[in-house]
DNA sequence: ATGCCCTCGCACCGAGGA
């Protein structure tokens, strides 16, 4: 049966639950994997979107920031959690479907304002978090999967507003577009996105300090939908919801789509 | 770095986001 997946990074479950009820309303799609979600897990608000038919749920949190959970209306059941780079962060859960097909959602770290792991301790992390990554699928080649989230890096040149004034600024480094390159390599995930949307610049971030965001237009793709080898030609229908960037009180992150047929 | 916003908590600033 074919299923519709989201991924947002919703920048506080708590504070805009009306707002991913207003999505799961709007869009209805079968699963989606929020992240930053703020919230210990205890404390995100799931009656609303129970009722929705949203029964099924995996969450990781921690009490102020990074957090992730997959809302599902098919059964789900929890197929781990990974704290790569021992940071002690909630940034990834799995789900697993019932025809075995796993979902990762990932919220890699943001890595501060300093290119440079010597004088930036975060940006050290970000790139030990991707090699963990890139290890552990190195170690068992997944397969069936789906890997989804905030990666925090705009891959390529058309994935940014402007390649050449971002080269130095987190987020498009080219030591950060190879670490995530190697990442992907390593368990041979298709950039599902771009497969759909293979021209053209493409966003799902822009900045809350920009004034006029939609107008501006400085985005930055840093929402990914991945999957693996077997299943890649299964996904369609790929789409970024701009217009939701626009909602009132918004996230600053536009939810990414896209549909399998599995 | 284009501009200076948004969220959280032992809160009314500081840290983290990207």
């Amino acid at each position: 049966m074919p299923f519709t997946l989201a991924t947002w990074n919703i920048n506080s479950v708590r504070l805009r639950e009306a707002l991913v009820l207003r999505l799961l309303e709007e869009e209805a799609p079968d699963i989606l994997c929020l992240q930053e979600c703020k919230s210990p897990v205890e404390k995100i608000p799931v009656e609303g979107f129970e009722r929705l038919g949203y029964r099924w749920r995996v969450a990781q949190g921690q009490k102020d920031y990074n957090g992730v959970a997959i809302l599902s209306k098919r059964p789900m059941e929890e197929a781990g959690a990974v704290d790569h780079a021992a940071l002690g962060h909630a940034r990834h859960v799995a789900g697993r479907l019932e025809d075995g097909t796993v979902i990762h959602n990932f919220y890699v770290p943001a890595g501060g304002d300093v290119p440079n792991r010597e004088m930036n301790v975060k940006f050290g992390q970000k790139l030990d978090y991707l090699r963990d990554m890139r290890d552990a699928f190195h170690a068992e080649a997944p397969a069936r999967s789906i890997l989804v989230g905030d990666l925090n890096i705009a891959p390529r040149e058309d994935d940014v507003w402007s390649h050449k004034q971002l080269l130095k600024v987190v987020s498009h480094t080219p030591v950060e577009v190879a670490a995530l390159a190697e990442t992907q390599d390593s368990g041979a995930w298709v950039d599902i996105t771009r497969q759909d949307i293979p021209e053209g610049p493409l966003y799902s971030w822009w900045s809350y300090r920009s004034p006029d965001w939609d107008a501006a237009d400085k985005g930055r793709r840093l929402d990914h939908v991945w999957a693996t080898p077997d299943i890649a030609n299964a996904a369609h229908s790929s789409r970024v919801l701009r217009h939701v960037r626009g909602w009132e009180k918004p996230s600053d992150h536009a939810p990414v789509l896209a549909t399998f047929d599995l």
